[in-house]
RNA sequence: GGAGGGGUGGCCGAGUGGUUUAAGGCACUGGUCUUGAAAACCAGCAGGGGCGCAAGUCCCUCGCGGGUUCGAAUCCCGCCCCCUCCGCCA
């Protein structure tokens, strides 16, 4: 959400940061409509205050016993011109907000132009792909051929998208999940949580979830939403909030369960369990001082590729160009593991920073030490790492010519000492 | 889900139609005093917005949204949340 005072300020630039995201200009609109807006609230004001002020004499001639009667009666109109004059504010207010929350958020600098993700640029690879000596197979050739893997029982149950894992494949799954948080939180000073996995309006609108992408979501026969993903509700708990900030910044992290409905995907990557409904995610999230946003940025992306780098999987970090940076970031890097089975190198973790796009919409702020005026948090959300993409390219990527796959080592304490998962 | 009670500033808490421009206290900040500290005393201390070069001034907000009234923290309606008891339940 963008304050209307940086339109005010610098409509050009405003019309220009619109122009990298590929949309029209909107100042000169928004502009008149908030000149017409605070006309609207001074005249509304000035009758508010002289209203006031009858009704304090009403009160006074009361009380001494004088005819209040005229009073009243020009207390009667002025409340009714009153009424209109509200009505008309909160009316251009409206089309003003309703404008201003659709916009998308303001690129950084950094962020390369281009129409898509084929603009994206790719900063640093982290590992080689390695020469297997055979022909590597795809992770639900791997999961299916052991047993482990259930996409025809998935989609029994519940339909397309879903999957069943059993066995050792559902054991693993579970063990990078622990280890996940083990290592976010022993190491990189994030705070574990569990988090609500149904979230209200407020909650999905001020992470930018609403109004925009309301068809993205699931939402309950009561109106709520299943989150997509933990940014959603770890994000929100400095909603409304006022944060000293010597408590800056928080680092907290949630593993849950996502849910996408993939509209809009629909004959993408439907073998296997790349896209689902339903996965399952170690989330990152840092509330942090405006000034300390961007180098929060790299650290976090750095928690992820650490993750990458201990299960020892190739992967790759790559900068999205402004075609393919989501709505509420300013910049996004993207975590490209290798995937042998499909030779590419596919998104396993998104790390972001939105500045001060969810704070304004959700209204977080914090009370600078100094005493001086408060401000708004930046907010930064990165996946740390997502399971099931995290699962799939271990399995790729260690898998065997027999079809087992070597469990990396750093997870065998979670495995209970296995350390290959084989049909045997 | 049913019955009852409640929601006032960072916290406690007064306030059932009009000097309440939200009393008072605690906490916090600054000052006086003191060798220093404590105590005492003095002062400051919510957020948002309009106008204005500024000083300043006015408006809105007592969980949220409507309504009644010249005037609402206070009365009425709806919703949300919390507490107690009952019912159901992992």
């Amino acid at each position: 959400m963008h304050d209307i005072r940086a339109v005010r300020s610098d409509p050009a630039g405003f019309d220009a940061a619109l122009a990298r995201r590929g949309l029209p200009p909107v100042s000169a609109e928004l502009l008149a409509q908030d000149t017409d807006r605070r006309a609207a609230l001074t005249a509304l004001q000035e009758k508010q205050a002289r209203r006031n002020a009858l009704a304090r004499e009403v009160g006074q001639g009361r009380r001494s016993g004088a005819d209040t009667t005229a009073m009243e009666a020009a207390a009667t109109v002025l409340r009714d011109e009153t009424e209109a004059l509200e009505n008309q504010a909160a009316r251009l207010d409206e089309a003003i907000r309703r404008v201003l929350e659709g916009l998308p958020n303001v690129l950084d600098p950094d962020v390369p132009d281009g129409p898509d993700e084929t603009a994206n640029v790719v900063l640093k690879q982290f590992g080689e792909p390695r020469d297997l000596g055979f022909q590597p197979r795809q992770h639900f050739e791997l999961g299916e051929a052991l047993g482990m893997m259930d996409f025809a029982a998935a989609a029994k149950i519940a339909g397309a998208r879903f999957v069943v894992l059993r066995g050792l494949l559902a054991r693993l799954e579970r063990a990078l999940g622990q280890f996940m948080i083990d290592l976010h939180t022993r190491e990189h000073g994030y705070t574990e949580h569990v988090v609500p996995s149904l979230v209200n309006d407020a909650t999905a609108y001020g992470t930018d979830k609403l109004p925009k992408f309301a068809d993205t979501l699931f939402q309950t026969t009561d109106g709520r939403w299943l989150i997509p993903t933990a940014e959603v509700p770890l994000t929100a708990l400095v909603m409304g909030e006022i944060v000293p900030e010597k408590e800056l910044p928080m680092r907290v992290t949630a593993l849950t369960d996502c849910f996408r409905s993939e509209a809009g995907a629909a004959g993408r990557d439907t073998r296997g369990m790349l896209r689902q409904h339903q996965f399952r995610k170690v989330e990152l999230v840092s509330i942090v001082h405006p000034d300390r946003s961007v180098e929060e940025h790299e650290r976090m992306t750095q928690c992820a590729e650490k993750v990458l780098t201990l299960l020892e999987v190739p992967f790759r970090r790559v900068v999205l160009s402004s075609g393919d940076t989501g709505f509420g970031s300013s910049k996004t890097y993207d975590l490209e593991a290798w995937l042998p089975g499909q030779q590419a190198w596919r998104e396993i973790s998104s790390c972001s920073n939105c500045r001060d796009f969810q704070a304004r919409r959700m209204n977080a702020r914090f009370r600078p030490a100094d005493g001086k005026a408060l401000g708004y948090l930046h907010t930064l959300n990165g996946s740390g790492v997502a399971l099931g993409r995290a699962l799939i390219a271990v399995m790729e990527n260690h898998q065997q010519a027999d079809g087992s796959i070597l469990v990396p080592g750093v997870l065998w304490p979670y495995m209970g000492g296995i350390e290959r998962i084989g049909r045997d």
